[in-house]
RNA sequence: GGAGUGGUAGCUCAAUUGGUUAGAGCAUCUCACUGUCACUGAGAAGGUUGCGGGUUCGAGUCCCGUCCAUUCCGCCA
């Protein structure tokens, strides 16, 4: 017999069906048993008793929580159920036993018995299978979807920049190294050149969704070592307002169709709003909000940065004054922002660039490029970068290259902002940080 | 890398100023129960208090070292 998904049974009341899934719960009550099976679809009760078969009966009885159950039976209507039917169980195999109890506790509505999140993730895989965190992968991946969908729909193409790549791409000072045969290679920690490159290659419009590697020995709630990186990349740009703009409309997209297909789940389990902003997302400069911060008594710790401290309550104002949970921010000073951003020709210190911000976190930096062959050479050289280990990045721009910009989103960031979790640690499917590599390391 | 907090049963947490047999809830196991639905009731088992050293008549508790976790900062997405 066929399996049907438990959400089906409803539709296949007064017939036998064959249903496959974990065991949920066994509520024994001595000549008749109640076993609760789930699967991604939803969850069941399933009944034996003994006037049907003792030997079904205890076997629905003995079987451990959290085994893989195949269940053939007849759905019935049963109006003391909440679901107003259940299963009747007419045969049972067990396919694979559960050791018990289990490591951790499986986060549940009616429980405060929760485990500790280092914990939970050196057992990820049974973590993972709560209620909850079954949700957060499927709104995980209609965001990363939603995204993409936007990008298609506005002519984007996607590429796949190397994750191995023979030079730093950034500072250099925090990238990991590998062997690559006889020589050094490095894991990418963005794909900025390679994306820059598919503008010089006339492809205009492109997107890049993958890992990216940072050897920062960073331990706050929103830093990884890996982590996924969707990055745009856009040619022909008048200024870097329209890549602002690009993102705006990307991130309304897809906040509709996240709201439309999970808004209410996430209501439910995470207590959240879905807000699709109407409109434009509020813009500030740097020296503005410094000075909204100033009069609200926030401290400044750097001219030209913000401390989280800024960003939280930055983001406060803002909502108070427009509403919004969304803000651009300016007119950073460049000598706090990459080389590759441009300057701004009427005022050399400040770059042509942006970070976005949504309630309290930064979520992405975007600019700009400067295009301009010897420009770029110029303020590599500012820098104090060398010429020789940027010649494969210099020569992109040697053969013509459209002037463009772009930004990349950390996902991971996003999905803690839209789900209002505490870290990137709980909204990383297998999260790599300094201290956990995989399962774990450095541990007793 | 810096600062704070913590580590006690499978999990989540208690344990008074340093005091005698380290407790509870959940989970587990046994028994009872033919309609449970966070099942219920009775019982059982479960501990080198992270690790190493020290102070003390006596240490889960105080001191030193160490490992791990976690939060914040720095760095960033």
């Amino acid at each position: 017999m066929e399996r049907t998904l438990i959400a089906d049974l409803k539709n296949n009341i007064g017939k036998e069906v064959r249903i496959r899934g974990r065991v949920d719960t066994v509520r024994d009550q001595g000549k008749i048993a109640f076993m609760i099976v789930r699967d991604r679809t939803g969850y069941v009760q399933c009944v034996a008793w003994i006037g049907n078969s003792e030997e079904i009966l205890n076997k629905v009885k003995s079987t451990t929580l959290e085994s893989i159950v195949d269940i053939t039976g007849t759905v019935k209507e049963a109006k003391q159920v909440a679901a107003g039917y259940e299963l009747e169980i007419l045969g049972i195999n067990v396919d694979s036993v559960s050791a018990s109890p289990l490591p951790i506790v499986i986060e549940e509505e009616h429980s405060d018995n929760v485990s500790a999140l280092d914990m939970r993730l050196d057992y990820r895989w049974i973590d993972l299978r709560s209620k909850k965190n079954n949700l957060m992968m499927s709104v995980a991946t209609s965001m990363t979807a939603g995204l993409r969908d936007f990008c298609l729909r506005n002519d984007f193409k996607e590429i796949q920049a190397p994750r191995i790549i023979s030079a730093a791409s950034e500072s250099g000072a925090n990238v990991f190294e590998v062997k690559y045969f006889d020589r050094k290679a490095y894991l990418a920690q963005s794909p900025q050149f390679h994306k820059q490159m598919a503008m010089a290659a006339d492809l205009e419009r492109v997107f890049n969704v993958g890992p990216v590697f940072r050897a920062e020995k960073s331990f706050t709630t929103r830093h990884l070592t890996e982590y996924t990186s969707f990055d745009v990349e856009m040619a022909y740009i008048d200024s870097y307002k329209e890549v602002c703009h690009f993102e705006q409309e990307m991130i309304k997209s897809m906040l509709k169709d996240v709201k439309e297909k999970y808004g209410e789940d996430i209501k439910n389990v995470f207590g959240v709003e879905v807000i699709v902003p109407d409109g434009d997302f509020p813009y500030l400069t740097m020296k503005e909000a410094k000075e909204k911060l100033a009069s609200k008594g926030v401290p400044s710790k750097e001219e030209g940065d913000f401390s989280p401290e800024e960003e939280r309550a930055i983001c406060e104002i803002t909502k108070e004054e427009t509403g919004c949970e969304f803000l651009f921010v300016i007119d950073y000073p460049y000598k706090n922002r990459a080389f590759y951003h441009m300057r701004n020709n009427e005022n050399k210190d400040l770059a042509l660039g942006y970070d976005l911000f949504w309630k309290g976190v930064e979520i992405t930096t975007g600019a700009q490029r400067e295009h301009r062959y010897e420009i770029l050479k110029e303020n590599a050289k500012e820098r104090g970068l060398s010429e020789e280990s940027l010649k494969d990045y210099l020569e992109y721009f040697k053969y013509g290259c459209p002037p463009h910009g772009g930004f990349a989103i950390g996902t991971e960031r996003l999905l803690m902002k839209l789900l209002e979790l505490n870290s990137v640690l709980e909204t990383t499917y297998l999260p790599n940080t300094p201290n956990r590599l995989g399962k774990l390391i450095n541990k007793n």
